[in-house]
Parts: structure tokens; sequence; C-alpha cells
DNA sequence: AGTCCCATTGACCGAGTGGTTAGGGACACT
DNA sequence: AGTGTCCCTAACCACTCGGTCAATGGGACT
């Protein structure tokens, strides 16, 4: 046992992740329900049974799939606060999330549309994503509440309230994308609106 | 020839009718492709033959739903302007918006659902969609416009862009309807606030 | 009475589904 | 050489799917 996984390891894991690869590929593009195992082991070029073999069900390579996705959304922004100021924060959280939606709308039009109709399956993936929503709403809230306190920020309304149109406009905003492909709607001009909606700026 | 149709139209109108009614519900909760045409039979105690004599395909059976969800949505806001000033329209139409996203979830949860992962299916109702909602839009640029030459309106920022911001917060509350049961976001905080960032308006 | 047509049914079909199984190569260790 | 374990496949299974069809009940008209 002088642990010589190179070969045998990889072979097995390149074609866990060329099925994992083509699942990703295809449940994203037309569902789960709609997304056949044949199709997949066709995709991956690989036999139907040997996906059977590397996950129990259809649903755990489904599973795998999500875990896969939701990766990169969590490391992000919590910790990239640094020493700038509440307004700079703000703007940069704003900002972040928008690029985050612009560039991932893919893979959020596959958790939505998971979201939306398959109910069971989703309990645990809503779970994860809504501890990462309100993650960042809480985050926002406290930024508006301090920014509130130093004067940066319009005093008018309560930080949670605002934390909540806040994020309620980027939602939409999310919207436009997923659906719209964003026609009509211009991003520097919410941002801009949000800026002097929040500071009364106009930079 | 006397058209005695009574009888004979009523029952067949009847079954049609106690068909779509459940397959409207199954199609909403379940979606199109997880509901069997024996499940809707089913549920709509008829055979599963009958509902082939009515509708051709399973396809025609669900754009005939999607017909009869779309109905209420088209008669509405068109008309009901009267005599009132621009903002108290605009505000009447907000409201419009947010209590129809409140009272209708289930069927938009549906159209959206479909929206997202049927492509061909729904291009004919992508149209029907955007055609309602560019309608609202270019409504609410144009009130938006005659309301800031009143002056009633803070002159701050273009029509159009002011339009699709509003647009994008409602959508956003729409996401909160959908997703989280309306947590956290309250549906009068947000009309007061953008009746303030419209109108500068504290009621 | 017979005739006609609409509404309705159960039984059936081929295709495709998620999942299983028996077995075969390829490498390691003895 | 034999033995075992990991990776992988073709063929198969039971079952469900959307859809068809021949047959029938029953009200309306002659």
């Amino acid at each position: 046992m002088t642990e010589n996984l190179t070969s045998a390891e990889s072979r097995s894991a390149d074609s866990r992740d060329e099925i994992l690869k083509a699942a990703t590929l295809m449940f994203a593009t037309r569902g789960f329900h709609e997304t056949s195992m044949s199709e997949v082991a066709k995709a991956a070029k690989v036999s139907k049974a040997l996906i059977f073999w590397h996950f129990k069900t259809k649903e755990e390579l489904f599973f795998a799939v999500l875990g896969r996705l939701l990766e990169p959304y969590v490391i992000d922004f919590a910790e990239e606060s640094g020493a700038l100021d509440e307004k700079t924060q703000i703007l940069k959280l704003i900002e972040a999330y928008l690029l985050f939606v612009r560039d991932n709308a893919n893979s959020i039009r596959f958790f939505v549309a998971q979201l939306l109709h398959d109910e069971k399956m989703s309990e645990g993936l809503t779970g994860q994503v809504m501890a990462l929503y309100e993650g960042y709403r809480s985050l926002l809230t406290d930024l508006i509440r301090r920014s509130q306190e130093k004067g940066f920020c319009v005093q008018r309304f309560a930080p949670e309230m605002a934390a909540g149109f806040l994020l309620s406009t980027l939602n939409g905003m999310l919207i436009g994308y997923l659906f719209l492909g964003n026609r009509g709607i211009d991003l520097e001009g919410v941002i801009g609106m949000l800026r002097q909606w929040l500071f009364n700026d106009l930079a």
C-alpha cells in the first residue's frame, strides 16, 4: 500500500469530473426533470452505468452539481472590507452584487429555476442561499447605520428599511439580467441613482 | 337545427373546464414536465383520452391554461386613469403593481418557472408578458415625464431612467414575495420611500 | 323506430425513464 | 502465475410517459 494513486485516482476523478461538467451544463440549460441520465452520459462520453457508479442516484448527482456551483458564492465579500470608509464600502458592496449577478446570470438562473418548483429538492439549497442573502443584508444594514451616524448618509429612514429597499432594487436588477438581458436598464444609471438617493451625491 | 346546445355544449364545456382547472393547479404547483396527463386526468376525474379529445397535445393544454391565467392581467390598469392628476396616477400604478404581485404570487411563480427553463415553449408567452411589461413601463415613463413638467416630481433624472429604476425596485419586491414570503420587506415602507424619492413627500 | 353525432372510455402502443447486474479489462500486490 | 480491487460497459429491467383507437352511451332530429 505505497499510495500510488496517481494513475488510479486520476482516472476515476477525471471521469467523475467529466460527468459533473456535462451534468452541470445540462441541468443549467434544461432543468432537472428535463435532463435524462442517458443524455448526461452521452454528453460526458461515458456509459450511463458509470454515472450510477459515481453517484448513487440522479438526485445525488444533482446535489453534487449544486454544491460545486455554490462554492464560489460563499468566499466572496465577507472579509475584504479593510480600512475603507462606510460610504465606499456600501458602494463597493452594491457594485459587487451587480457584477456578481451580471457574471453569474446563468447559474443564478439555474438556482432560481430549481428554487421555484422543486420544493423538496431545494430545502437545503434555500438555506444556504438565504444565509448568504441575510449576511449581505445585515452587512448592508450595519454599514448604512454607521454611515448615518457619521453623517455621510441622508438620515431620513431606518437602516433596516433602507437596506431592504436597496436590496429590492438590486434584486430588480437581477430580474432585468435574468429575463430581459438587461434591456433598457442601465447599470451605471441605477448605481448613480442609488448613490444620489443614499448620499445626495451626484458624481 | 334549432340550436339547442344547452345540454350538449354545457356537458362538453363542463368537462373542458374541469380539465383546465385541474391542469392549472397541477402545472402551477409542479411545473410542466413534472405533471403527467394521467395525473391531470385523475385530478379532473376524467379519462386521459378525453383530455386528448379536448386538447390535441399536452402542449396545447398547457397553452390553454396559460391563456386563461393571462386573461385577468391584460384588462387591468389601462383605462382606469380618469381625471386624476399624474402624481396620484403614479402612486395608483405602483400600488396596483404591488397588490397584483401580492395577490397573484402563485401564478406569477408559475410563469417565471416556465419562462426560466423552457425556452421554446415560452416564446409566445414571453411576448405577451413583455408587451404587458413594456406597456406598464411606457405608461410610467409618460406619467413621470408629465409629472416632472408640472413640477410635482423632483426634476433630477430622465423619465425613462426613473421608470426603469422604479420598475427594478418593484420587481425586487416581486422577488421578495416569490421567495421570501416578503420576510423583512414592508410594503408600505417601500411605497413611502418611493413616494419620497419621487415627490419629496413624507405623508 | 332508427339514425346521427357528440362526448367519453378502457385498453393498448412504442419510446424513453431511472436504475441494476453480470461481467470484463487494467493495474497492484503476493 | 494467481488473486483482488478499482473503473467501466452492454444489456437488461420494470415502469411511466404522451398519445391512439375502436367501441359505446346517450341526447337530438326524422
